[in-house]
DNA sequence: CATGGGATTGACT
DNA sequence: GTCAATCCCATGC
């Protein structure tokens, strides 16, 4: 029937530039166990510009941010939130998706539980997963899946399917930085209500 | 060994 | 709009 069930990105689909990668994860399906969404923000890292963390070259901490595409590169930041990275581009190479926002389709209520009594206000699926820092809570990522494969095992990213095979891509500049702050690498699903703030300028007209 | 910064969030003015 | 919480690690003495 409609549920079509899509394959996992193989890791050959993150060994190309960040920035082909970073659009095209929108609209694909981020899992971790029984719990999972669509992805519909993005933002692209890249060794060459000093917002990356790889930018200060290979040290204990982003090992895995220079290791083989198609793993997942997962840090803390600011001494709270777990964030997932999609490790992109060659070994070698600091390069990396962050994963910044989801609409939940599966698992809901167990993300609501993980996420706690915060969450359950209204709008409640429209702030489930609607950050880095939330989406891995929610679906309980954390700094023990640094450097484990996005294809294969308990995490995964799902191909796009359905409705959201062809989605419309509103690019800006990046959040929460303060270096190359010029840069539009972030990628957001257009009129998608599940982003994070600040939303995006559209340069669709304003709707009446 | 001490210090400072950071790809965030939630609470408050 | 502002601001603190809180931990990993890069840097420097």
């Amino acid at each position: 029937m409609s549920s079509a069930s899509s394959s996992p990105l193989p890791a050959d689909f993150y060994a190309r530039p960040v920035l082909e990668v970073a659009p095209e994860l929108i609209g694909c399906t981020l899992q971790h166990g029984r719990t999972s969404g669509v992805i519909v923000e993005t933002e692209a890292y890249h060794q060459s510009e000093p917002a990356c963390h790889a930018f200060a070259g290979l040290t204990p901490r982003t090992k895995t941010l220079f290791g083989p595409p198609g793993r997942a590169y997962v840090y803390r930041s600011y001494g709270v939130h777990a964030l997932l990275n999609a490790v992109c581009e060659a070994e070698g190479i600091g390069a990396a998706v962050l994963i910044r926002a989801l609409q939940p389709v599966t698992g809901i209520a167990r993300m609501r539980a993980r996420r706690g009594p915060l969450a359950n206000r209204p709008p409640r699926d429209a702030q489930l997963c609607s950050g880095p820092g939330k989406l891995a809570q929610a679906l309980g990522i954390g700094l023990d899946d640094d450097g484990r494969s996005l294809s294969r095992g308990p995490l995964r990213i799902l191909a796009r399917a359905g409705a959201w095979r062809d989605p419309v891509i509103v690019e800006g500049e990046r959040v929460g930085i303060t270096r190359a702050v010029e840069l539009r690498w972030r990628f957001c699903a257009g009129g998608n209500g599940h982003v994070s703030r600040p939303r995006p300028r559209s340069s669709l007209a304003s709707e009446a």
